[in-house]
DNA sequence: TGACAATATATCATATCTGACATAATATCT
DNA sequence: AGATATTATGTCAGATATGATATATTGTCA
């Protein structure tokens, strides 16, 4: 199976070889899980890119490291304001975010 | 006061005419608020161009019409996921939303 | 003007998200 | 290999968001 599809079945809660599939999925929740892993991987990008730690990552968002995980992995317990308020956060401008739906 | 300024002030709690002003907004506070109502006036936009009601939008969204309010009105109770997600399902595309990051 | 439709605001019980913590799993060294 | 740093996963109490309901306000007709 291929990588991103398991990230977005995981994302929903599902384990990976259940029978599960994207049968199940509406397009909305498609739209709005894949949008959450995108911005999950503009977010672990930026923080590699400025040579950041989760736990460095989280005492700058005033969180923990565990959370900057999930966030970074599309964990379904993330908000989209989570990811988008760490973005900003970060300094990840507009266009870079904007990109994400894209 | 400007309209704009007026609607921000008030998404973050403020009432109107208070002392209160930009002074205690981070950038990204800022940032986020503005997504937030662009998001908001998308929303609303959408919705007219098709002709609902809020009562209508929210039967679509299986919500209510106070929320469906709340959403376009930038109520602070109301969260990015809650406006994204109505977006997708009322067919916006993702052009559309990520035009209101620009 | 009054009647009706549409939108806005307030409140609340339930649902969902959040930071924190513990601990497990990986990676990166010597 | 072992030691250490980093990342991932599970859980939970407290915080925040949600749909629903009631009601108020505003708009739009005749």
């Amino acid at each position: 199976m291929k990588n991103t599809k398991k990230k977005i079945l995981k994302s929903k809660g599902y384990t990976i070889g259940s029978a599960e599939d994207f049968l199940g999925l509406s397009k909305e929740e498609s739209e709005y899980i894949e949008l959450k892993l995108a911005l999950s991987g503009v977010l672990a990008e930026q923080r590699k890119r400025k040579n950041l730690t989760q736990s460095q990552l989280a005492k700058l968002l005033k969180s923990s490291q565990s959370r900057v995980a999930k966030m970074e992995s599309g964990d379904p317990t993330v908000s989209l304001d989570l990811l988008i308020k760490s973005l900003f956060a970060i300094g990840a401008t507009k266009k870079s975010i904007a990109k994400a739906f894209h």
